[in-house]
DNA sequence: CGGTCGATTGACAGCGTTGACAATTCCACT
DNA sequence: AGTGGAATTGTCAACGCTGTCAATCGACCG
């Protein structure tokens, strides 16, 4: 029994909407576009008519003819939970406006990635470029997509350049209500474990945290401070570090949960009862948060939201009569301290 | 000091490129898509303009022209590391051949699923699509593919469709090997944690366990076998009543480390030594498998090998002859066990 | 009732590339 | 030098839509 293959149908067209409608193509192609100036009752039946044909634009014709590509670029550098739900936060946004989005990985540290960026805009005519830090922290990239004109907006960097839209979270407060739980609990003597140098929630999580402590008339002790660089293998050496020292502290606040995880590790690799003996507080609320036990207090972020605004920003995005630097968006989102088995009350003794 | 804004500069187009090398557009456009029949000097000669001019062709005009997109479609469900780094291998396959990855998540739910696919490939004209499970077996997904004649590589898929090509790894065979290093160990009682009913890996991973079981004449006890879902919650529930049998086993073959994660967390709760009291094995070694005390032994997979090669099957397909079916590329990929410290001998006494 | 002006709509020429096919060039061989 | 055929290159018209600008329609005014 010869299988016919069923090869592709013809696909509607704007023409065909058209005739159907009893107007021109470019009443149609104004109706698609949601153009001002069509009457009501005309615009009914082109949009009937779009119905009955099970019409759709092709991206590729519009794309050329009016010199956009209804493309948004995804710049991320390391794939991971948080790309993916960014991601699906931005497409769905994205489809909101009938736009797409394009995901491409990029390497922070390839030297040639002012020139891989350009390659990528020209082709595609992307309408915006989201970067994912650290990319949102790299001159070369920006420099690229300025020079390209194309919109962008950074996702936490590390700072925030004049007139180009970013998102942020809060990092710093909610680091430093983060210690505050800790600090309520009767802890003094807290460490802290980095994220990467040049990382923004590197430095906001720290000075929340140095806020807090401070706020309470309580030093850091330099010995307790290192640095994980955000991942669960440096987190475990330091969090040895940081349990080897001569007066080992009551607490441990993480950077991110990987590194909280290796706090945990290397706590009950030494024999701590946790939380007892020891607490320990994360930040992001990643998979692994409630994965092991006890489970994590942490932070945790909207990151779909995120996303969602990311791709909200490049498409609110008009370009600028020139001269005239519009009013840089930065939406500021809350974060969210959620308490989990991982703290207790300091040990009593040490005060 | 009011900035002026550079604004968006003229792209060069094939025509500047044909006039610097002294030919024709059509033979520009033939050197890009590397046609032969072009004389090997002219070839270069183009090709320097090309490089001099820093000319990007434009997607497009290309595929208006040319009938095509240059985009192939990535559909997924559910984010999470699995995708991203899936996602990772596919773009980097397709950077090789200049095409593009589209991401798009899509709900298995949705019941109007037929429809918004095939929106989708309608507007942007994907030259193919990735269906990562658990859409890779839906038949509305593959029907709506079908009838608009766009090549789908299914991924995992439960049961392969005849002229499908598809990327899958050979669960089975490793779940049999992972159940060997138990079984090596000693451990004759073992349980057994089901992921979500209706996946691919679901089914294989427990033909594998069964394989081995029963290669060395043990039953398995229905009592120790629970369904958990592939997530961490359900897995705790199920941990639970395993470990809650009357008769605990010494061993539990989670399906993958999520719940094994779990089956960590509720072993330690109930005061259980870990690995001497209770071997656990996972598999993907996702991220928590190391993250965790003790570590997951896993079977890695090598998603972004998985990625590649399903990018690499869109890529490769030639449209076949009606009634003619091509043979149906299969890859499959080895997993590799991998030994952490999450098992450990059969306590003695349990025979 | 002609005129005026804003609201609608349409005609037409591209957008930058490729497909189909024609033209030219190049060579080997008479 | 002439010829045939393959190799190479060019011409021109799409591809499906939108920008520009002209045409038409209608309501309202004097």
């Amino acid at each position: 029994m010869p299988s016919r293959s069923t090869p592709v149908r013809e696909s509607t067209t704007i023409e065909r909407v058209a005739e159907q409608a009893g107007v021109s193509a470019k009443t149609v192609s104004r109706v698609i576009n949601s153009e001002p100036g069509v009457r009501a009752e005309t615009r009914e039946r082109v949009m009937a008519a779009i119905e009955r044909l099970d019409y759709q634009p092709n991206l590729a014709a519009r794309g050329l003819a009016g010199a956009r590509s209804f493309l948004i670029g995804l710049f991320y550098d390391k794939p991971g939970d948080y790309l993916s739900e960014f991601q699906t936060g931005a497409v769905q946004r994205c489809r909101e406006s009938n736009l797409h989005l394009m995901v491409e990985p990029l390497e922070a540290a390839n030297p040639d990635l002012a020139r891989a960026v350009s390659t990528l805009i020209r082709q595609l005519r992307l309408e915006g470029v989201i970067l994912l830090p650290p990319l949102s922290d790299l001159p070369a990239v920006h420099s690229a997509l300025e020079h390209a004109g194309i919109p962008a907006v950074d996702i936490a960097p590390r700072q925030r350049r004049a007139a180009a839209p970013s998102v942020d979270t809060d990092d710093r407060a909610a680091a430093r209500q983060l210690t505050l739980e800790l600090l309520g609990r009767g802890h003094r003597r807290i460490a802290f474990m980095l994220g990467r140098a040049g990382h923004r929630a590197t430095e906001q999580r720290y000075l929340g945290f140095t806020d807090a402590m401070q706020a309470h008339g309580l030093t850091v002790d330099p010995q307790l401070v290192q640095s994980g660089n955000f991942e669960f293998a440096d987190g475990l050496e330091c969090a040895r570090r940081i349990l080897g020292a001569a007066e080992r502290p009551s607490a441990i606040f993480a950077s991110n949960d990987d590194m909280a995880a290796a706090a945990v590790c290397a706590a009950r690799q030494i024999g701590l009862a946790l939380p007892e003996q020891l607490s320990i507080t994360g930040f992001d609320d990643a998979p692994v948060a409630t994965m092991i036990w006890p489970q994590l207090t942490t932070v945790r972020q909207p990151v779909r939201a995120i996303g969602r605004i990311a791709a909200d920003l490049i498409i609110q995005h008009k370009p600028h009569r020139r001269g005239w630097p519009q009013p840089v968006p930065r939406p500021h989102l809350d974060l969210e301290v959620i308490v989990r088995g991982s703290i207790a009350p300091a040990p009593p003794g040490k005060t």
